[in-house]
DNA sequence: CTATATATTGATAATAGTTATCAATATCAA
DNA sequence: TTGATATTGATAACTATTATCAATATATAG
C-alpha cells in the first residue's frame, strides 16, 4: 500500500518525514499511516501542543485513530528528537515541534496562558557558565517566566 | 487543646507558622495539629520534597495521618505563598520552602537526578529586560539546566 | 509476487497521582 | 460551654498515561 503520496524522500534537503523514516527503520520500526498522520498534524500546529489538541484534530481526519497510537507515537518522536516534552505548571505534558527550531525559552501569561518565545544570547553563555562551575555537562534547558501580558493587565 | 507547645507567635520576627495561621485566620481555615505537623516537617527538608518523601515521614510520627490531607494542606501553602509547587520533567510535583529564600535555579542532573541549585544576577537582570520589551510583568520563573553530572560521567 | 516473521493497531484494562465525597470530629468565636 | 462550621481520614472517583492482547499491516527474504 502506497500511502506515501507526497514522496517526500526524493526532497533532498532532510526534513521531518525523513528522519523520522530513517529513525524507525533504524530502530527496526515501521513506517505506517498513523505514524505519518500523527507527524503531519503534529507539525501543523505553531508552538506547543499538548495531547487532547492533537487528538481533537486527528478526530476531524481518522476517527478510527486511537488513543494509545497518538501516545506511543509521540513518545517515538521524542526519541528521535523531532519533538520535544514539556510539563508545565498544571501538571499536562505538551510536545513542541524541535527539529530545525532554535532553542527557546518561554514566556507565559499566567492568565490568559498566551506564551511567547524567546530567546537570549548572555543568558545561554551563563547557563554554560554555570554548569561549568558545578562540573556539569550540559544537554538542554528550560526557562519560564510567568508574568501577566499587557492584555490581561488593563482588564 | 494547646497543642502550639512551641508557641511560635510570641516570637517577634514574623516565621513560618505565624505566616500560616496568619493566612489561615485570614481564610477563615483553621490551624490544626495535622497543618502544624505538615509544615514542620516540610521545612525539615532541604530543597526539594514530593509529596511521597514527605507522606513517608509523617508516617513515622503519625501513621494517621491521611494523604488527602497532606495535599489539602500543601495546597494551602502554596495558596499563601510558602511553598512553590514545581512539575519535573518526569510529571510528578514536587515542592519547594519559598519564604526568606532566595530564588533559585536549578541544576539536574538526567541520570542521577542530583539537583544543585544557583542563582545569577546578570540572567535575573535580562529576564526583567526580555518582559519589559514583551510588555509582561514578571511574576516568577523558573530555569533548569539539565545536563549530566561529574560523577555520572565517571561511569 | 508471495509467504512469513514480527511490529503495529485499536479497544480497553490497569496504573499512578491527585481530587471529591461524606459522616464523624475538632476548632473557634460568642 | 455551646453551636456553627471547618477539618479529618477513608475511600470512591477522576484524569492522564501506559500495558495487554488478539487481529491486522508492514517489511523482507525468497
Amino acid at each position: 500500500m502506497d500511502f506515501d503520496n507526497n514522496n517526500l524522500s526524493q526532497n533532498k534537503m532532510l526534513n521531518e518525514f525523513d528522519i523520522f523514516k530513517d529513525f524507525l527503520q533504524q530502530k527496526n520500526l515501521r513506517w505506517t499511516p498513523q505514524r505519518k498522520m500523527i507527524l503531519e498534524i503534529f507539525l501543523s500546529f505553531d508552538g506547543h501542543v499538548d495531547i487532547e489538541s492533537l487528538h481533537q484534530k486527528i478526530q476531524e481526519q481518522d476517527p478510527s485513530l486511537g488513543i494509545a497510537t497518538l501516545y506511543r507515537t509521540l513518545k517515538i518522536l521524542v526519541d528521535c528528537e523531532l519533538v520535544e516534552a514539556h510539563s508545565f505548571h498544571d501538571g499536562k505534558k505538551s510536545y513542541e515541534r524541535k527539529f530545525r527550531v532554535q532553542h527557546h525559552d518561554h514566556l507565559i501569561c499566567t492568565q490568559c496562558e498566551k506564551t511567547i518565545e524567546f530567546e537570549h544570547a548572555l543568558i545561554e553563555k551563563y547557563q554554560i557558565e554555570i554548569c561549568e562551575e558545578y562540573g556539569f555537562t550540559l544537554k538542554s534547558h528550560k526557562m519560564e517566566l510567568m508574568g501577566v501580558c499587557e492584555n490581561c493587565r488593563k482588564e
